[in-house]
DNA sequence: AAGCTCACG
DNA sequence: ACGTACGTGAGCTTG
């Protein structure tokens, strides 16, 4: 960007192939790289830039030029057996509404649902009745209500996850090679496009059947590691919080201690319906918490959600001092900042009007989190790249999924690689609290199993 | 191109 | 009362 500025104040209109353009093109590019330099430099980001991002670059364009191995044949089979599913249930809702409409079509859905069968309109878009799942769970009592959240599921997978996918195999490599942008998030993130490998289903049973149509080539195995509770893990840490540290030094289960100290019971009291609270709760922390957005995370009055956030509060104290701090921090320097000293602007912090303040009050909140969170995974897939190559193993990133990364790796170096990739990311960057890694391998991206450290 | 919806962490 | 959970990308419809 600032280059470019440069050649349009320096009215540079020659041709790329005209004698002497070479020249003036490396005569401004040396100014702006000195201009953004001393930007970095003054602004204590030069290390996040020399040290992780720039590094980065390679590991990452090494794991996008490998590609990820995809059986289309697999992909193939699950596109048949969605389509047949499709269309009996194109026919069930057909049926159910008396005529043949779009279903794709949010509009027409509504049409149907809420003035043809009179269905009550719950929520609101901008341009009409809101047909999203969480309405339709509500009137799912209605048959073809049911039929049509199933119909959106089968399409989803249908249209996003086996054809989209199958198109984008290389007919080289029989391999799938994604794009990483480094430049794209505002916290920090990676994200991924073309296609985007980062948001493959998981957490339905036929949701992952996609995932076993990533597979690893013969003598070869998927090495998938991922951190377990990284974001409440650095909340701790960034807090100071000795009460949240120590449940994390514990090594008990997170959430029903949260539940423990929340609703003042013994740990093994704790029912999986107050876990399931206290999960909500540590997920509303991490995303700005408000009594509104918790109330609708786990299905209570907002005097209810407010009453569980203030007894949270009561027992982590220090969570409350920092999170309070960063909103603080924002308003008075302008931005908040992750480990790493990597920065958000928020000037909405300072708006008089009500949503956008508080947009960016969670936004503060969030940021330092989630982009910590980021910095970290980043700096392991250094260290795990370096450490690789310098054990000499045939081993290779594959893909980086926010708290996870995923590996190929020859099967008799399962075992090095294992130890390797999860001694590098637990003590990538030692915290107040301990990092803990779980590490899973198999023959595909869904048939995995834990990886067992006395093997 | 914008809006809605939904997949992931 | 205001009006939201944080961060993404992609497919589909509509205009
Ligand atoms: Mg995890």
């Amino acid at each position: 960007e600032s280059l470019c500025d440069h050649f349009h104040e320096s009215q540079t209109t020659m041709d790329p192939k005209e004698p002497g353009y070479q020249a003036v093109y490396l005569r401004i590019y040396k100014k702006v790289v000195a201009k953004v330099k001393k930007e970095l430099k003054d602004n204590d980001l030069w290390s996040l830039y020399e040290e992780l991002e720039l590094p980065l670059v390679t590991a990452l364009a090494e794991m996008e030029a490998h590609g990820i191995l995809v059986d289309p044949k697999k992909l193939s089979v699950i596109s048949q057996e969605l389509e047949a599913t499709m269309e009996k249930l194109t026919e069930t809702i057909y049926a159910e509404a008396g005529e043949e409409f779009n279903i794709n079509s949010p509009k027409q859905l509504g049409v149907i649902l809420f003035e043809k069968l009179g269905l009550p309109v719950l929520k609101r878009t901008k341009t009409g009745p809101s047909t999203s799942a969480e309405v339709l769970e509500e009137l799912s009592d209605h048959p073809i209500v049911a039929s049509v959240l199933e119909y959106r599921q089968v399409a989803k997978l249908k249209s996003t996850y086996t054809d989209s996918l199958a198109e984008l195999i290389s007919p080289e490599t029989k391999r799938i090679h994604t794009t990483f942008n480094q430049t794209v998030t505002a916290t920090g993130r990676l994200s991924s496009t073309h296609p985007n490998l980062q948001n493959i289903p998981v957490r339905t049973k036929e949701g992952r059947r996609i995932r076993e149509a990533f597979v690893a080539p013969e003598g070869h195995v998927l090495l998938m590691a991922d951190y377990s509770q990284i974001e409440l893990r650095l909340l701790a840490h960034l807090s100071g919080d000795q009460v949240l540290a120590e449940a994390f030094r514990s090594g008990q289960d997170i959430h029903a201690q949260t539940a423990a100290e929340v609703f003042g019971l013994d740990l093994d009291e704790v029912t999986d319906e107050e876990r399931s609270a206290a999960k909500a709760i540590n997920f509303g922390i991490i995303y700005g918490i408000s009594s509104f957005g918790l109330a609708k995370g786990i299905n209570l009055t907002r005097a209810q959600a407010q009453e569980y956030i203030d007894s949270y509060f009561l027992r982590y104290p220090m969570v409350k001092v920092y999170l309070d701090g960063l909103v603080e921090q924002g308003k008075k320097e302008g931005y908040v900042q992750t480990l790493s000293k990597r920065r958000r602007y928020l000037p909405n912090l300072k708006s008089r009007n009500y949503a956008l303040r508080s947009f960016a009050a969670r936004t503060a909140m969030n940021t330092p989190i989630q982009g910590s969170a980021a910095d970290i995974i980043k700096l392991a897939m250094l260290k795990v790249y370096r450490a690789l190559k310098d054990a000499g193993l045939k081993t290779r990133l594959l893909l980086q999924v926010h708290d996870e990364l995923v590996l190929e790796t020859p099967l008799d170096e399962l075992h090095l690689a294992a130890h390797l990739v999860k001694k590098q990311m637990e003590e990538v960057y030692p915290l107040d609290v301990p990092l803990k890694v779980g590490v899973f391998y198999g023959p595909n991206w869904r048939d995995v199993k834990s990886f067992d450290y006395e093997e």
